[in-house]
RNA sequence: AGAGAGGUGUCCGAGUGGUCGAAGGAGCACGCCUGGAACGCGUGUGUGGAGCAAUCCACCGAGGGUUCGAAUCCCUUCCUCUCUGCCA
């Protein structure tokens, strides 16, 4: 979430900032109102606390000396439904307030772009060029098909569309691939965690996917009677790797806390309807590895570009054609201060398609998640990042396509030869 | 899943209605002592919020309640441990 007190005491700047990603002026004026109102009961609602706690010790001592307490005792009933009053509409304004500042993006970094969607998406730097096939390239899925990696059909029969089997070679590679990503990232310092593939809601609002992206998430208990027993399948390792640290405070020579994981993510794609349908390109379960940072604030931008690096030469080692797009405003992620989007080469579309995000959060996810760590004798905030590294699906179809042969066999990257039996 | 026990500060641990944000100990930091160190002694040592400050408010797993007043009583819930059951 955004510095209220940001928001209090310099207004104008956040709300252009926000009025780049789209976001209503009327609410963020909302939301100053509501806080500087919030402010000023949680005074009036102290004060009256304090008169109460001060005649309550007098009661007592009054009790003690066997001295006359009827008086006392008219004022402290007639000042505790005041407090219950002033309770009330504190959490009352409390409640509208997180209402609007659980659902208000993160601030955007001044190096980010204005943009309206994709299209605007500023390309910085191509890696390797894409392959000259001498013969047309086929889709994943009719290679995947043919030569038995990958059924479709099985996979909607267990469970719905966008659910895919992997057979013999496929399946071996996608295990491949995870193994390889895992020490890839060890390599370069990245410490590897197994995970919980389930989280409870106070974690999935931690990090922002909720409360405004609940119809994305896939949720376990329906019937749970209360919300915070719910339990939700993770769109992204990033939710547990970031919560680890939920309400922590860390002495600073932790940090910087680089892991990597790898989990399965599930993703309902509510908002996808009719895209990708064919093929292995949009899962509602896919596997990812993923990079988590948690950061000095100082150091989270050179962090940001390492990890860039990190996941181009992952791709470079795979051999994979790739090029480095920084998102525009509108395009950017709801918890991201700036991103850039890793994509590969897909010979049968012949074009780039999204296989690694990489953002860096400042400090908003650390708020939320009230991750903070000791600088000197002051706590701060917490910089978290981000990033794929990467989604194995998509790279397996990246291989299956740009390391095709004529005959509609597949070869496979060097870097894997050790990873397959 | 059932029965019982329990969740207190960095850690151990006391506290069963009042001046307790919390005894005592350990640890840690600083100071004294020392040639240096140990020992010893002294001081300090949670988080968030309001305020220029003095100071005030909240927090003893979480949420509600009783009470003038709750770490202490009641309810709900989560977690941990032990036993039983079940299972990979």
């Amino acid at each position: 979430m955004i510095d209220i007190k940001l928001l209090q005491n310099d207004y104008e700047s956040v709300a252009s900032n926000l009025n780049r990603r789209g976001v209503d002026a009327s609410l963020l004026e909302e939301m100053k109102t509501i806080s500087l109102e919030l402010k000023e009961a949680k005074r009036k609602f102290e004060d009256l606390k304090a008169h109460q706690n001060r005649l309550s010790k007098e009661f007592g001592i009054y009790k003690k000396e066997g001295k006359d307490i009827g008086e006392l005792q008219l004022k402290l009933a007639e000042n505790k439904k005041s407090i219950a009053r002033a309770q009330e509409n504190q959490r009352d304004l409390e409640n509208k307030l997180d209402d609007i500042v659980l659902s208000v993006p993160n601030l955007l970094d001044e190096s980010v772009p204005d943009g309206e969607s994709e299209e605007d998406n500023r390309e910085i730097e191509k890696i390797l060029t894409p392959r000259a096939f001498n013969f047309t390239p086929k889709p994943h899925y009719e290679i995947g098909e043919k030569i038995g990696w990958l059924d479709f059909e099985r996979g909607v029969k267990l469970a719905k569309s966008r659910f895919t089997v992997l057979k013999s070679e496929a399946a071996k590679l996608e295990r491949a691939l995870i193994n390889y990503m895992l020490d890839f990232n060890a390599e370069r310092g990245f410490e590897q965690v197994w995970l919980p593939a389930i989280v409870n809601r106070e974690a999935m609002t931690a990090t922002g996917q909720l409360p405004k992206f609940e119809d994305d998430l896939y949720k376990l208990n329906e019937e749970a009677e209360k919300k915070e027993h719910e339990l939700f399948l993770i769109p992204t390792a990033e939710v547990p790797l970031v919560n680890l640290f939920r309400d922590e405070i860390l002495d600073a020579s932790e940090l910087p806390v680089k892991l990597t994981a790898y989990t399965p993510c599930f993703r309902k794609e509510a908002g996808s309807a009719g895209r990708d349908t064919r093929g292995m390109i949009r899962q509602h379960q896919f596997d990812k590895v993923e990079l988590v940072v948690i950061a000095q604030p100082e150091k989270s931008d050179a962090i940001y570009e390492q990890m860039i690096e990190c996941a181009s030469s992952l791709l470079a080692s795979l051999e994979l054609p790739h090029r480095t797009m920084q998102l525009c405003s509108k395009d950017l992620g709801f918890a991201a201060q700036k991103t850039v989007d890793l994509e590969v080469w897909i010979p049968s579309e012949g074009r780039y398609r999204e296989i690694s995000s990489i953002s860096n959060v400042g400090d908003f996810q650390g708020r939320r998640a009230k991750i903070r760590y000791k600088d000197g004798k002051k706590n701060r905030v917490v910089h978290t990042l981000n990033g794929s590294s990467l989604a194995v699906g998509r790279t397996l179809i990246a291989i299956m396509e740009n390391f095709q042969t004529e005959d509609g066999k597949v070869e496979i990257p060097k870097v894997l030869h050790p990873y397959i039996k």
